[in-house]
DNA sequence: TGAAAATATGACGAATCGTCACGCTTTGAC
DNA sequence: GTCAAAGCGTGACGATTCGTCATATTTTCA
């Protein structure tokens, strides 16, 4: 009996096949003009089966951020693989995310908008929690950095400074950036350097601060950065 | 002739009772259960004399965040009057933006929303405007200390880096940890400390990144951090 | 006092949402 | 191959909310 995951199959294509067309409408017309009906007519179903897949706007919206969220994670799990010292690592990781901002950047827009409870209040609880595992991968691969630079001794943490803690500083510090960075010419009269050197030399003092070997008068990151900007460049977004 | 001068009184009034209807509304029902009609029906005007005052919906919701914008600038005036080091008054200020968010969580909500897309296409120009200026305003608070840091002698900003780029970076820090710390909640199995001694930490870290003294190692700030927290709790929001 | 200017009103058309009763397609037993 | 039952897709529909604008009301000032 494979009628049953053949059916499930067919659904799950489908339901990607929903979002590209929203992702479509959002890139060239932008998100108000994202309508259900527009989406059925897009992808010739009816508006009732695409209620069959979400339960509103704000959970196709909540669905498109988790789409792209998977594509974070793939450049992230890229970023791992980067062979170099701890730091370099999460400089990488930080690098990916930058790109992840430039390669989608609707969606990240999406993502931001999806942190607040506009959206959330919305959208179908299902998603929601799909939307907290992809965060906790996320979160992972940054956590498996510091514990390899605590191990490898690049790191201590003091004063009752959890993993997490670092873990979240570092995940605030490149979203706050990407965020502000992203609405940057909204902010007028701001005399500030290129992006990438602006993500570089926050990441670095923070880093620093957090006293994370080698230290940057030990060593040059500027290399690395643009090392890993190729690095992950390259990456082929799987379809 | 102050007819004129007191129409243009009336009419500013008006706009805060809407302003502030807008916010009771959200505040109790959310803010998806806005509509012009219950703004209307809640000050008893017509939706006619509404939109007198806002071209649409999200031209209320900027209009909001721009109120709570005004009340997060009195905090940091305040913030600046602190008497301390530079790198207090810097805590301070920080301390004073956590202070907003705890104050007017919804409020917090809508900024985010409103650095996105999202609103920014629809509200008008002219509201969009005025809230640059206001970012500009609270830009300017940030830089001053800085300014002053550099002045005293407390900081020296290397490899040409410009003091927006610490502006920036320390607004970037800021908002990002207080976003993601205001969907805390969103976030499973993180474990972290408070949210105080988060942004302490995280500030503390990378303000030594920056060599901005007195370091962490020849100062502890946990004092005055507690104390800004009492200095400005008790700041009296104006009506 | 009254005409003109300014302002307020809410009924209205348009757009979109989300639903659901109906009809078509697929399935699997005979 | 046939048929009943189950599953699935459909789009017309009621409801909601938006934003407008012709009309009604109020204010101004000669």
């Amino acid at each position: 009996m494979n009628t049953q995951s053949r059916r499930q199959r067919e659904f799950e294509q489908r339901e990607l096949l929903f979002v590209n067309a929203a992702r479509d409408i959002i890139r060239s017309e932008g998100v108000s003009a994202l309508t259900m009906d527009k989406i059925a007519e897009l992808t010739e179903y009816a508006k009732g089966t695409v209620y069959k897949h979400f339960t509103c706007k704000e959970d196709i919206l909540c669905a498109l951020c988790l789409d792209s969220l998977g594509h974070m994670y793939d450049l992230f799990q890229r970023a791992l693989t980067w062979e170099g010292c701890s730091r370099e690592k999460i400089i990488c990781i930080g690098v990916g995310y930058q790109l992840y901002t430039r390669r989608f950047p609707e969606e990240f827009d999406l993502l931001i908008a999806a942190r607040t409870n506009n959206i959330r209040e919305k959208a179908s609880p299902e998603r929601l929690e799909r939307m907290d595992q992809v965060d906790s991968l996320v979160m992972n691969a940054i956590r498996a950095v510091i514990q390899l630079a605590i191990d490898k001794g690049d790191l201590t943490l003091k004063n009752n400074v959890l993993i997490d803690d670092l873990c979240f500083g570092l995940w605030s510090m490149s979203f706050g950036l990407l965020v502000l960075d992203h609405a940057r010419d909204m902010i007028s009269g701001l005399q500030l350097s290129p992006s990438d050197e602006l993500m570089l030399t926050q990441m670095t003092n923070l880093l620093d601060g957090y006293q994370w070997h080698p230290l940057s008068s030990e060593q040059d990151y500027h290399g690395a950065y643009q090392r890993a900007l190729e690095y992950l460049g390259t990456t082929q977004v799987k379809s």
